[in-house]
DNA sequence: ATATAATGCAGCCATTTGGCTGCGCAACTT
DNA sequence: AAGTTGCGCAGCCAAATGGCTGCATTATAT
């Protein structure tokens, strides 16, 4: 939707795709586990699912568009791996939420601890 | 993709939505950084954007079904704040591959070998 | 009682997505 | 030199997505 453009002469061409629109399809999150642990080439990468061969090499180019997954060239083998550092967006873009599941003081807490401990002298705001 | 789906009568309901899926478009995540701090009204959340108010309803609409938003209705008014259980599920994916951002970072390689030392209990390599 | 306000739902439409196949090309094998 | 393998790209297609408008419904307000 919001994807930046780069026009080319004729042609339009994507340069960025988002990292959570990446790892929005389940496939896609699948190849980012299978490589976590080593890096591997799209054909064997390919081999752990039921997708053609070409269907996991599109996955592998988006998340490699977004940056998610670094290339290295090897003869005519390419070896694909996660990149650590574009995982850490996600996790930024996460921390401001923590305090919403980790304990107290948002609206939920609040009233969770109000239930649970009737001592609390609460000023509420919910709404 | 692989959402669930339940027969009922003559038409086919969707029951379920997926978390990642949900947090992929840009105007749903502005939505939950907008009930992060209080719930708001659906009427209230379309103020904050460019989008028809039934467009922002249907961005809503997707954050309940997957669970991201609560709802708590209010005479005619409906407030909608972020459910923080559910949004501990994205952290929960994310915290495996903590470890390729953090620590002491020396090369990519390095990382995978990190990983790998944490499945065999042996000594580190490089890639 | 009548009007207005707050919502959700259905339907329409252009664009995007994710799957498949066919193909071209570079790099190994024989 | 000729064949095989690994890989990406282009093109096709059905389904999903995200936007809009037009209702229907239920509370409030007048």
């Amino acid at each position: 939707m919001a994807a930046l453009y780069l026009q080319s002469n004729s042609c339009t061409m994507e340069i960025r795709r988002d990292v959570f629109q990446a790892i929005a399809d389940p496939t896609r999150r699948a190849i980012l586990a299978l490589v976590a642990f080593q890096s591997m080439t799209p054909g064997a990468i390919a081999d752990s699912f039921d997708s053609s061969r070409q269907t996991i090499s599109k996955h592998i180019r988006i998340l490699h568009e977004c940056d998610l997954l670094s290339q290295q060239q090897s003869g005519r083998e390419i070896y694909y791996q996660i990149n650590g550092p574009k995982m850490k967006e996600v996790a930024t873009w996460l921390e401001p939420y923590r305090r919403l599941w980790e304990d107290r003081l948002d609206a939920m807490g609040d009233l969770l601890a109000e239930m649970k401990d009737a001592k609390t002298r609460s000023k509420r705001k919910i709404q």
